[in-house]
DNA sequence: TAGATTGTTAATCGATTAACAATC
DNA sequence: TAGATTGTTAATCGATTAACAATC
C-alpha cells in the first residue's frame, strides 16, 4: 500500500500549536466562526506570516478575506499534535514538583493521563496523592510492561535521575519527559523532552540584562 | 569612561550553561583540575565544537592538550549567566505548582530567592508555605515597590494570568517567569520567559511519532 | 617530537521574514 | 469592484557544524 509521506513539521512550529489552540477556543467562545492569521499573530505577539506558515504546516487551509474556519483549524491542529488518542504515563519522584504535576488537571486536555506514581522513599510509598497510590520504584518496570505504559515523567532529585531513568528504560518506556537538569543517556529507541528550569531561569536573567543594556545600563 | 561593549551571547548558548556548570562540579568532585570540550560534549550528548563555541562566548580560555581549568571556567560561566548577585522574586499563585516551586531549594543555587507568596483565594491567604506567609494579591504592587523586588513568578491558572501579570507590572516588576500558557502583553521595559508545559508535552509526542516513523511505523 | 586539543574562519542548515501574485 | 487576506517562492538571518592552522 503506497503511503504518502507526511511532510514532517518543524519542532518550533509544533511548540506553538498549543497557544494557537488556546486562541481558537477563545475565538469560539466569542462566537465568531473564522479567524485570520493577523488576529492570531496580534494576540500572541508573532508575525502574521509566521502564523500562516505554521498553519500551512498542519494542513489548515484559509480563505482570503475570511481567515481560517475555527472548527477545521482546531481539527487540523489537534491531528498534527497527535492529540487524537490519550497517552498514559508513569511519574517517578512524588516530591513537590511531582505531586504538583500529578494534581494538575490541565494535562488531560493535552492527552496525558498519569496512571502511576512511583517513589523510592518509604516515607512516601503507600500514600495517596490525588487518588493515586504511590508505589515503590522497584515495581515500575514490571508494571510498565504489564500496563503497556509508554511515557515516563521524571521528577526525582538530580542525583537519582540516572537511576530512575534506568527503571523507565527497563520498563520499556519510549519517551521521557525529563524535569531533572540531567541529560539522560538513552538508546536510539527512546526520546527525551527536557524541561530545564535552570536553563529557563538563566535565560530570563540574560534577557533582563540585555534589556537594561539596550536602554543605557 | 570608555566602556568596551561585551559581545552579547546567543540565548541557546546561555541556556546550555547550567548543564556545563553541573559537569564542572562533577569533575571537581572527581578530583581533576581540567576538562576538555570533548569530555563535556560526551557527557551532554553535544558536539565538541559546539561546546568550544559556547565556552569561547563566555570568555573561557582553554589550553591545547589540557582543556579548560575548572576553577576559571566556573567563574566565567557564572559571570556570563549573571549569577554573581542573588535576585529576589515574588510568586503569584500559591497552588500546586506555585507551592512546589516555593519549596524547591535548588533555585538558591541559581541565584533566585522567593521572598513573597501571593494568592487571591481566601482559603490560602494567611497560610504558611515553607515558612513564607501567603499574602493577598492586593498587597503585591505596594510591597514590590517597597522591597525593590524586580522578578515575578507567575503560577496562577491561565484564566487569571493577565490579571496577575497586571499586578506585577503595577509593582514595577522588570521580569516575569511565566508558567501559564498565556502570552502576556507587557510593555517594552519588561521581559518574559515562558515555561510552556503544553508546548513541551506536544514536542515530546512529536518526537515519539517521528521516531516511530523513522523505523517503519 | 608527536599528537591531542584549542580557536578561528568558512560552509551549511533550518527557521524566520519578505515580496508578491492569487483569490474571494 | 476594491481591498483584505491567503499561500508560494525567494531572501535573510542566526545557529550549528566543518575544516584546519596554531599551540602546548
Amino acid at each position: 500500500m503506497a503511503m504518502h509521506t507526511v511532510e514532517s513539521i518543524p519542532l518550533p512550529t509544533i511548540r506553538r500549536y498549543p497557544s494557537y489552540v488556546a486562541i481558537v477556543h477563545k475565538a469560539r467562545q466569542a462566537g465568531v466562526t473564522h479567524i485570520s492569521s493577523t488576529a492570531i499573530a496580534l494576540e500572541l505577539g508573532l508575525e502574521p506570516i509566521q502564523v500562516r506558515k505554521d498553519l500551512a504546516a498542519c494542513g489548515a487551509v484559509g480563505r482570503p478575506r475570511r481567515g481560517f474556519a475555527l472548527k477545521e483549524l482546531l481539527k487540523a491542529l489537534n491531528k498534527a499534535m497527535g492529540l487524537e488518542n490519550t497517552r498514559e504515563a508513569f511519574l517517578v519522584g512524588a516530591g513537590n514538583l511531582g505531586s504538583a504535576l500529578a494534581g494538575y488537571k490541565g494535562f488531560e486536555r493535552w492527552g496525558l493521563r498519569i496512571v502511576g506514581l512511583f517513589d523510592s522513599s518509604s516515607r512516601v510509598i503507600g500514600k495517596r496523592i490525588y487518588g493515586i497510590e504511590v508505589l515503590s520504584t522497584e515495581r515500575l518496570p514490571e508494571l510498565a510492561h504489564r500496563m503497556g505504559v509508554r511515557l515516563g515523567i521524571l521528577t526525582v532529585p538530580s542525583e537519582r535521575a540516572r537511576q530512575a531513568a534506568a527503571l523507565l528504560l527497563a520498563g520499556g518506556i519510549e519517551g521521557i519527559w525529563n524535569f531533572t537538569g540531567v541529560r539522560l543517556q538513552v538508546g536510539p529507541h527512546v526520546v527525551v523532552e527536557q524541561v530545564d528550569l535552570a536553563a529557563s531561569l538563566v535565560a530570563l536573567y540574560n534577557k533582563l540584562s540585555e534589556q537594561k543594556e539596550r536602554r543605557g545600563e
